[in-house]
RNA sequence: GAUUCCGUAGCUCAGCUGGUAGAGCAUAACACUUUUAAUGUUGGGGUCCUGGGUUCGAAUCCCAGCGGGAUCACCA
């Protein structure tokens, strides 16, 4: 990226200042209240079409097709696309043309906002446009728009389809590619159905804290920062789960979070380094009562954005109502390999590992070597939503152990499309129990895990006061919207997906160049040549410079004095 | 992290075994009063990702780097 503007930005600032000199202000302060919407005029004129005689639209310019005195435009507002038509003389009733003329076919562009009042009327091949009869800039676009062609039958040419501009430019790609909008829509209404469905239900939302002195309640590798007031190192959460615990151990009943979560770890399409997770625990129940809790809210869910609980997800179709199925991780294993592991000990296991072919090192324990088989065996079978229970005690340091079964936890994952997208436990509230299995995180670490969970001294305080029985849920909204919206990747349903840094051009200024003695008129002619700042030309070889600038002001057609070659030489003292 | 493909005009993309850089759209000018991927005529627009190498000559071949996609692995 230089510092110079393609010939199209030139033209459109020229075009600004235009404007201007005729006394229209590109960027005016005041509201322009609207009272129709494309959608709402091509849904319903054909109904009443006295209702729309006196339309007031806005939104973006996206094509303009203009014959002589007429011109036809298609306007682009939040809800889709109208045509609208522009007749000279009725813009322009009297002598001066200069609106239609001028602002209209020069100095308006695709991508510019306009207003317009006018009727709405049906043209000679059908298409419900609106007859404009006032127009007004609302705000002028200097960098031109992708234009993305749009045949009647859906056929996109010049699709604005590269990932890496579409995520970055989030803004262009939902202009010129509204459909995506959908999936935004959607998300929002996955979030908001399931706010409802627990506040219906008597919970509350609460918030906290993003920033902690210790990060617990998972196991990842969290952001690490500094408070300057307080000297004192914290971390963005990696989980809330802790915090919502101490609020069930301070008396409420239920309690949820929607949060930004952060780990500081790979991406790839289904991870980002912050994403959003919603926990919620409510008090006097367990496990088994929450998988009913959430197939109710699921199928909501499914409901709020689908109409039904039937949700197509790549070729298949999910069935998000109740009840789903339950098998436990041993069971699981039984079925998919016909392998029961439930009574071996590690050796066994690893026996099995190798007839499975499934990778595993020595440093794996009995809990990681059953989660490795059940990660290549089990997992990508359980399309319909599957609960699978009771998982071994060894990776689960914050559920209860479980009420019959020695070694096991009280802990289910819903896995949906063979993937896990929620977590639940009968949570753990025996404090001297909670200090052990902590204090086994803790040699974890001590031998190089630098993903086991750190000691917090005051969750385990609260403990010790008191937790009732308490089952807590974690729902990964963003894998639930990919399901909701049947995308495949993170980044699809994430506004601002985290990109690598954008190459930045050095910003450099007229001056950096002319302090060192180039005339002003040739820094654009060095820009050119790929001198961007005064240390690239300092570099190059100076006779070549000069050279350079002859030829560059002759293919260039340059009417500028060639500074003469003791003054290039000067530059590079 | 591994494998693999890609990087050319504002956008989407061609460019063969190496020989003066192309198209459509966008843009500029002209024409055109119901078009709709509007049309017709004429123009302008390029660090062929970057840096090396081979060669008389590199967008093209080789090496390295940067950026991106896909698949796989790791990780929640």
């Amino acid at each position: 990226m230089s510092i110079a503007l393609s010939e199209q930005e030139i033209i459109r600032r020229e075009s600004l200042q235009q404007l201007r000199a005729l006394g229209i202000n590109p960027y005016p302060a005041e509201a322009f209240d609207v009272n129709a919407w494309a959608q709402d005029i091509t849904d319903n004129f054909a109904i009443k079409p006295e209702a729309y005689q006196n339309v007031v639209i806005a939104g973006r310019i996206m094509t303009r097709r203009i014959m002589g005195s007429a011109s036809f435009a298609e306007l682009q507002d939040s809800t889709g696309r109208i045509q609208i038509y522009l007749k000279r003389d009725d813009i322009c009733p009297d002598e001066d043309k200069t609106l239609y003329n001028t602002v209209f076919k020069k100095l308006l562009d695709i991508g510019d906002y306009i207003g317009i009042k006018g009727y709405v009327f049906l043209t000679q091949t059908g298409e419900i446009s609106v007859h404009v009869r006032d127009l007004i800039v609302l705000s002028k676009s200097l960098k031109p728009l992708p234009v993305v062609k749009r045949e009647d039958d859906g056929t996109i040419h010049d699709g604005f389809t590269d990932p890496e501009l579409r995520y970055r430019q989030r803004y262009v790609d939902l202009t010129v590619n509204p459909a995506y909008k959908q999936i935004f829509i959607n998300r929002s209404k996955v979030i908001s159905s399931m706010r409802n469905y627990f506040n219906n239900q008597g919970w509350m939302e609460v918030e906290t804290p993003i920033l902690q002195p210790v990060h617990g309640g998972a196991a990842a590798r969290p952001f690490a920062t500094h408070h300057n007031t307080l000297d004192m190192p914290l971390f963005l959460r990696i989980a809330n789960e802790l915090y919502l615990k101490r609020l069930i151990v301070a008396g409420f009943d239920g309690v949820y979070e929607f949060g930004k979560m952060f780990r500081n770890e790979g991406m790839d399409r289904t991870h980002n380094p912050e994403f959003t997770a919603m926990e919620i625990y409510v008090a006097y129940k367990d496990y088994i009562w929450m998988m009913a809790m959430v197939e109710e809210c699921l199928e909501t869910v499914a409901k709020a954005v689908h109409g039904i609980p039937v949700v197509q997800v790549g070729s298949n179709e999910i069935n998000f109502a109740g009840p789903y199925e339950k098998l436990s991780m041993y069971d699981s294993i039984l079925k998919y390999t016909g392998i029961d592991v439930s009574a071996m000990d590690e050796a066994g296991l690893r026996e099995v590992c190798a007839e499975l072919k499934i990778d595993v090192n020595p440093t794996m324990g009995k809990g990681k070597l059953i989660d490795e088989i059940f990660s290549a065996k089990v997992e990508h079978n359980l399309i319909q939503p599957t609960y699978i229970t009771d998982y071994p005690i060894e990776m689960t340091p914050l559920a209860k152990k479980h009420r019959t079964k020695d070694g096991l936890v009280e802990r289910f994952e819903l896995f949906v499309n063979g993937k896990e997208i929620a977590n639940a436990y009968s949570e753990l509230n025996d404090p001297i129990d909670q200090r052990e299995r902590l204090e086994e995180q803790l040699i974890l670490a001590g031998r190089g895990d630098d993903e086991a969970m750190a000691m917090d001294d005051d969750f385990l305080r609260a403990l010790e006061y008191g937790m009732p029985p308490t089952s807590g849920l974690g729902i990964g909204i963003d894998r639930l919207v990919m399901l909701m919206t049947n995308q495949s990747t993170i980044q699809e349903v994430l506004f601002f997906p985290q990109m690598r840094p954008e190459k930045k051009a050095k910003v450099v200024t007229i001056e950096d160049f002319t302090n060192i003695g180039v005339p002003a008129e040739w820094v654009p002619v060095l820009n050119k040549m790929g001198f961007n700042t005064v240390e690239e030309l300092k570099a190059a070889n100076p006779n070549k410079v000069f050279n350079d600038l002859g030829g560059m002001r002759k293919k260039m057609k340059l009417d500028i004095t060639m500074p003469t070659k003791e003054e290039v030489m000067a530059w590079f003292k």
